[in-house]
DNA sequence: GCTACCCTAACACAACTGTGCTATAAAAGT
DNA sequence: ACTTTTATAGCACAGTTGTGTTAGGGTAGC
């Protein structure tokens, strides 16, 4: 009966399991036993493709980081540097169940990178490229007049309130809706070009 | 020779040591066995304060939020809005050893309330509480001219921001410094005064 | 004195964990 | 056709978990 289907699909199966029972059951209920029963297959079997849970969960957390990741590089070409940010962001929050769904695993995930020394070196990969990111949305806006000079401290306020929202958004989803989720990130885009045009004015008067 | 301490103090010993053991190992390492050994008792006498590991778990957040009302309680009153509000947040950000500890452990607590019914309870209570402050402090900016009239959207962004940075800091305190997180709210804080003026200026030409 | 009570300790128990090992059946390679 | 590799299942083992129960030692009230 073995090899009827692609170890690798094998192996997108059992993340998949992990993130089910993570989500349903939390994060430390994810063992490999009870992993294997929600795949369908005996323990000993999910030991065949991963030698140990360690290799499993790190396994499962890079499959999210790299799901996120090719999607955002999946996102059409925008030139206008706001709609770039509002679709980044937008495609980064926790807008729809899938994503919601994602957004849970991600932070159970990051929660237990603070004591697993497998799972750091993943998470901190993650954060410094939502932190580019962030610094990279922020230096376009900036370029183009919508936001203030100083890149580094908007792209760490714009990279705190992201993962805040999200956190909120996790914690409560019945008063962080999609609404005002996007709600508060347009007005904070809008706030850093309302910033950005005042400053400029002061600074234009301050010197002559 | 039992008797020879408050059984209130019993109580908080064992609670230091829940704190002690989750900041060392982890949460899930905060087992009823641990605690005990961490605090030089037996399980049997841990078990006489607390009928269950529940129970303990229920009590040390408690605790922990107490702690952190009662220290923002005892802030002297400060009239001028935007000092208030940077020194209720100097005390809710981790700027010094102490409180990164009290941040990290607020933390875990949060993330087994993903999944704990029996803590979800008073995370929700701690989050409305910081829900609650946020807008607070937004309102007496508002009123004061020095933040947006939409206290709602901007409370939001507020709370965002603030536990977004908390977060950060624990992931990575080496590249959130207490500089670096106090300028990032100084900032928001200023942006909120400039984006009120800079409204105030549209609205007063607009209809005009 | 003594009785009642509080505290502490220690053990038992069932459930669960990760991991190693063995057996077997199907497929692939020759 | 035969051998080797791959995939699956199942069990054993040692460790840890939460919780219950039992017993004993120390203090306080009478």
């Amino acid at each position: 009966m073995p090899k009827v289907v692609d170890p690798a699909e094998r192996r997108r199966e059992l993340v998949e399991a992990v993130l089910r029972v993570m989500r349903r059951d939390g994060l430390e209920q994810a063992s490999v036993r009870n992993v294997a029963r929600e795949a369908g297959l005996s323990m000993g079997s999910l030991r065949h493709y991963f030698a140990s849970q360690s290799e499993l969960m790190v396994f499962a957390f890079r499959t999210v980081i790299d799901r996120i990741e090719s999607r955002l590089a999946a996102l059409e070409p925008e030139p206008d540097p706001t709609r770039r940010a509002q679709r980044l962001l937008a495609e980064l929050l926790p807008l729809d169940d899938e994503r919601r769904a994602e957004n849970e695993v991600w932070l159970a995930f990051n929660s237990r990178a603070m004591v697993d020394p497998a799972l750091r070196a993943l998470r901190d990969e993650g954060y410094d490229a939502l932190r580019a990111g962030c610094q990279a949305m922020v230096t376009d806006l900036s370029a183009a007049g919508l936001a203030p000079t100083d890149v580094r401290t908007e792209a760490e306020r714009l990279h705190a309130l992201l993962d805040g929202l999200a956190v909120h958004a996790a914690m409560r989803p019945d008063i962080h809706t999609a609404e005002s989720l996007t709600a508060a990130i347009a007005r904070h885009l809008d706030a850093l070009a309302i910033e950005r045009s005042a400053r400029d004015a002061a600074e234009g008067e301050d010197p002559a």
